[in-house]
DNA sequence: CGGCTACTTGACTAAGATCAAGACTGGTGG
DNA sequence: CCACCAGTCTTGATCTTAGTCAAGTAGCCG
């Protein structure tokens, strides 16, 4: 909220709310991309999916995130609702006369896909140097840290979906939770409901 | 050159060249982002290190292409010459004062590092989906189609560097190589000139 | 010619994919 | 209320891919 105060206020003044039921498409890749969301509530996937049918998810968006800065013409990926999902709608149009006379809504434009870039790099580098259960921890206790309370976290998510994020097979995922387990890095209530509970 | 067309008279008008001995580093994660980059000559490659040693170049930029237009403040990469290298330096504060006035050059930026984003994504999807020799035979072809003649290309790189970019052993690059040999695929004519024979 | 470096090849190992079977859960209808 | 069904998750067995370690080869430069 303090760091993209310019574009917040913008969706404050000019967006409207869309809602989604689980599994609905809210962007897809080759449509103009007309216009930007915040992503009120709920989980979002964002994704491309190869000709051999393989697909990656390169980000769950979440609660107070931006969805479509990053294209200028056309989607270069397919945006989906996982859960019930409210985003808040901003007509491209509109993005662009405020970019033209507001430079400090320009420059949160510019750090914004910066920090997607770096995130997407640091991605990279974890898929070729760690192992899948690492990756997995990463990805539980990142997911933790955008949720605020401190009981368990449920997973709004399948383990095929969690899979396509890390890459790893959907069977691969559930070992890797065993062996989360195993070492007492997380608490596992249900297959949906866990508790970071170690480091490393 | 048609495309950033006002990003490469920046350049003309205010930058200064700077040259670089193969194995230096151009710019240091951490250090400060106060300038921008045109390479006019010789491959550089972007690279970042994680705790355990493991490296990740995410890019070779070539003859042409730009360099350090993601970052706002502090480099989140390293880029270190290959070969002997060449680059137009414009300093930041020249790239921040024409961006204020210059709608054209705005966009440029922005397309600029929209493209960069969804290049690294393609590669995310490309380190899960695909094999290493099929990740091999695509960096090769793209290697190639950066080069305009059409006789044996020279690989500036070594396999370690190889390795790094599309995720896989100094060894299995090698055999990577074999393999694509022995499909048809390339001709490998030394270990650092080959030439594309073949599709898919 | 010798020695250095980068590359290649081979043997073994490990991580993860795939195929297949079982377990748990939530919803539906009798 | 309970039995059944479908979808999702877990576990097991086997196979593929690529990593590691080790040896051998090819240039290259003094």
């Amino acid at each position: 909220m303090s760091k993209y105060s310019e574009m917040h206020a913008l969706f404050e003044a000019h967006s409207f709310d869309k809602h989604f039921q689980p599994g609905s498409t809210i962007l897809l890749h080759g449509d103009p991309a007309d216009a930007v969301y915040l992503v009120v509530s709920g989980t979002v996937r964002c994704c491309t999916v190869d000709a051999e049918g393989h697909r990656q998810i390169f980000t769950f968006t979440k609660r107070g995130e931006f969805l479509g800065l990053s294209d200028l013409v056309v989607w270069h990926f397919t945006a989906e609702s996982v859960d019930h999902v409210i985003v808040k709608s901003l007509p491209r149009t509109t993005l662009e006369q405020a970019l033209a006379v507001n430079l400090t809504l320009r420059e949160e434009v510019r750090a914004h896909m910066s920090a997607l870039l770096q995130r997407r790099e640091k991605q990279l580098l974890a898929l070729i140097s760690s192992k899948g259960w690492e990756r997995l921890y990463e990805f539980l206790k990142d997911f933790a840290a955008s949720r605020s309370g401190d009981g368990y976290i449920a997973l709004p998510m399948c383990r095929r979906d969690i899979g396509d994020h890390i890459g790893l097979s959907m069977e691969s995922v559930s070992r890797a939770f065993t062996e989360l387990k195993r070492r007492g890095l997380i608490d596992l209530h249900s297959h949906e409901k866990y508790k970071i509970t170690g480091d490393l």
